[in-house]
DNA sequence: TGACGGACCTCGCTTTGCGATGCACATTTA
DNA sequence: TAAATGTGCATCGCAAAGCGAGGTCCGTCA
């Protein structure tokens, strides 16, 4: 997969996700790897800087959970503005690919 | 729109365009602007890079051509190996959108 | 004890679009 | 005739974002 094309919609992604659920980083990764069948391993240097700005704007906040063995993981949970946020963004994306497809022609 | 979605997307632009005819920079930067009703304006700095980018592969070639007054302007033109690279890139399109909308959910 | 995997993260590099700017010449308008 | 607009090419420095590589800590299991 083209990782340019990735660009710009990696806060959709983890949105949506989120969206679903709170999830922790390394769960995020194995999510997207297995539902992709993996064809998209989202790498950690994108992952966490995505999620860390995300939160710098309240779309979504985190929180410490201890795990049974005494291991922490840290969740993500979107917010209400990152929920509105996420509608703002699948409108776009929906324009985004009516749009690439006017030109090359619809899913064959 | 967001300008992060449309990186990568510009050579699959391109190449469709000039699958259907050879045209000349300024052309392209109008048709884009009028099938799209405005909503993209293809910028001059990503235009002519990603051009000439698309030269150096040899997946277009250009040629001038002079106009009754006298001007010139760049043609460009698809090459058999542009075609191929457009079905490729074509695929890997529809792949992503498919990927993406497995995560957001199907276009409302 | 040592390897593996879970889990967090950062840093420098590259790519790519954008905004600004520049140049040259034709046509239109004041 | 002079100025403004439009056509047409192009480059430069900047910002954003993904990537690869690297780093740290800790639990588990052989």
């Amino acid at each position: 997969m083209d990782r340019e094309l990735l660009k710009g919609s990696t806060p959709l992604l983890l949105l949506s996700l989120l969206c679903e659920a709170p999830m922790y980083g390394y769960q995020i990764i194995e999510t997207v790897r297995q539902r992709t069948g993996g064809t998209y391993t989202l790498k950690e240097g994108a992952l966490y800087p995505a999620l860390h700005k995300l939160e710098a704007t309240e779309f979504i906040a985190s929180y410490w959970e201890t795990q049974e063995n005494g291991r922490e993981r840290r969740y993500y949970a979107i917010q209400p503005a990152g929920e509105a946020f996420l509608a703002a963004k699948k409108k776009e994306w929906d324009q985004f690919v009516d749009m690439v497809q006017a030109f090359v022609g619809p899913k064959a």
